[in-house]
Formats: C-alpha cells, sequence, structure tokens
DNA sequence: TATTGTTATACTCTATAACTATA
DNA sequence: TATAGTTATAGAGTATAACAATA
C-alpha cells in the first residue's frame, strides 16, 4: 500500500471533521455553550442522570476535566449534583429543569442547523457514508488495541 | 430524510475522528509535542517558510493563537522569525536546522505508526473511503457558505 | 483605510498526580 | 487495596478586541 493514499485518506478526515466542527461549534456557541458543555448537555438529555464515571465514558472527557465543566454547567443552573443512593462515593449528575428544557429546545435546533448540509444525500448514500466510517474507526481502534 | 439516520453519521464522524485523535496524538506527544506544534512542524516541512497568515490559513489557527504556538517552538529552537523581504508588517516563520531535523525523523516515523491501522485496506478501499470524506466535506463547506 | 502580527484578557480544556472518603 | 470524585498545578488552545507599524 502506497503510503500517499492513507496519508490523503487521514488528511480528507481531518478536513471533513474541522469543518463539521466549525459549522457546529458556531451554532453551539451562540447559545453560550462550548463544545464540550454542549456534549454533557446532550448526553444528559432524555436520561435520569449518570455518575461521573459514565459520563466520562460517554463523553472522553477525563475525570478532573469533568470536575470542572460540571461545576461551570452547575453555574449556569443546567444540570445539579445528587449523592447516589447506592454508593456513598459517587455521585449523579442530571439536568435541572431548566437544562432539560434547555435540551429540549436547543438540540432539535442543532438537527436542524445540521440538516440542509445534507440535502444531497440520498438514505444510501447516507448508510454507505456511515459503513465507511464505522471501517475507518474500527481500524484505529484495533490498531491501537495491538498497542501501536 | 429521517433525523435519524444523518445523526448517526454525524455521531460515527465524531467517533472515528476521536479514534484517529487518540491514536495518533499519543504518538506525537511522546516526541514532545503538542498536536498543534506538529501540525505546525509538519505544515512547514519541506518548505522555504511562509508567513503568519499563510500558516494560519493551512493549520485553522487564528492569528492569536498563532502567535503563542510560534512563540512556544521557538523556545524549543525549533522554528525562528524572519523579517519578509517585500513586506515590512510580515514574518516568515521556517524551521531551524533542529527543526528540520526533527520533521525528517518524525514524520517518517508517524506515518510508520499510523500506517497498521490500514492494514485490511485495500487501495479501492481508500479511495472510495476519501471520495466519501470528500463529499461529505464538501457537503458542510457548501451548508456554511448558505449561511446556514 | 486596510492588513499583518502582537498584546491583553478572560475562559476553557488537558494531563497528571496527590488527596479524601468510601467500598 | 481499589475506586469515585475533588483539588492543585502547569501548560496550552480559544475567542475577542485593541493596538502599532506598514501598505
Amino acid at each position: 500500500m502506497p503510503t500517499k493514499t492513507y496519508l490523503s485518506l487521514l488528511r480528507q478526515l481531518a478536513s471533513c471533521y474541522q469543518a463539521f466542527e466549525s459549522y457546529s461549534a458556531g451554532h453551539i456557541r451562540s447559545l453560550g455553550l462550548t463544545p464540550a458543555q454542549f456534549d454533557l448537555i446532550v448526553t444528559l438529555g432524555n436520561t435520569a442522570g449518570m455518575n461521573f464515571k459514565e459520563l466520562g465514558e460517554k463523553t472522553l472527557i477525563t475525570k478532573g476535566t469533568l470536575t470542572g465543566v460540571v461545576d461551570r454547567l452547575v453555574a449556569k443552573g443546567l444540570v445539579r449534583r445528587l449523592a447516589s443512593a447506592t454508593d456513598g462515593r459517587s455521585q449523579v449528575v442530571q439536568l435541572t429543569e431548566k437544562g432539560a428544557a434547555l435540551f429540549a429546545r436547543v438540540f432539535p435546533a442543532h438537527l436542524e442547523h445540521l440538516k440542509p448540509a445534507f440535502a444531497r444525500f440520498g438514505s444510501s448514500d447516507l448508510e454507505q457514508a456511515e459503513a465507511t466510517l464505522l471501517r475507518l474507526r474500527q481500524a484505529f481502534e484495533e490498531a491501537r488495541g495491538r498497542g501501536n
């Protein structure tokens, strides 16, 4: 396999993600949230809440950072901390009423913001693209698992 | 088009990029560089240098941030600033001998690190994946250009 | 007047590790 | 001993805007 080929694929992946991020982040910031904060709100949306460990696994934010991100969302009144009923060391983070209302308002709005980008994609295009990305992701995860 | 479909494609894109980033960033940090610094070194590699404006366009780092990133690379002795010959306001950033030597050593090593992930991709797989990402990227750029 | 790069401000995220309270 | 979350530290990227020098 020629080096040049996978290198240009990687460049495309990075450019594509950056294009998505820059398109998406502009809208998120206009809501007064950072991408990490939005990620947390969306992860907590339509759930009864979850502890820091689960939240860290889903968002890929490490626990030290997570404390700070949650602090800022608490300060905005969007989430609250509750003691876990089953584990005295553990806390549950959940959306407040205000946070749930924000989620209910901004998540659909964010999807509407993203939707026009897919105007020319039919459902088979979408499925094919998703399959390609899945395969690529698994390739990285396997290589990582092999300790490369 | 069902909302669910493009949403899951976007999740795949984010997961895929994160898998790449985490696989790639580990290696970059082991070289004592941050991803942004590595990006700059690679961008400047095999060139005679470029000014801040060009550098910002290629790396998508805004000019305010760029001053700081370049400062840190200057402190490491990897790049230098030169006054532009043609524009008194402008400066050219170029790799020092030490920076060029680092580039010559780490860029191929980084490609070797990435290569095993593509073990099961044939050249038609790579081309197809690249075409998919290109199409997706253009969709975001067009939507952004339309001011969505 | 517009552009290039610097500086300043204030915030946010990252990595790491020591620490506490509980399991 | 191990785990959940907090705190502390130091560094790095982000957005924004004001600014000096030059075009």
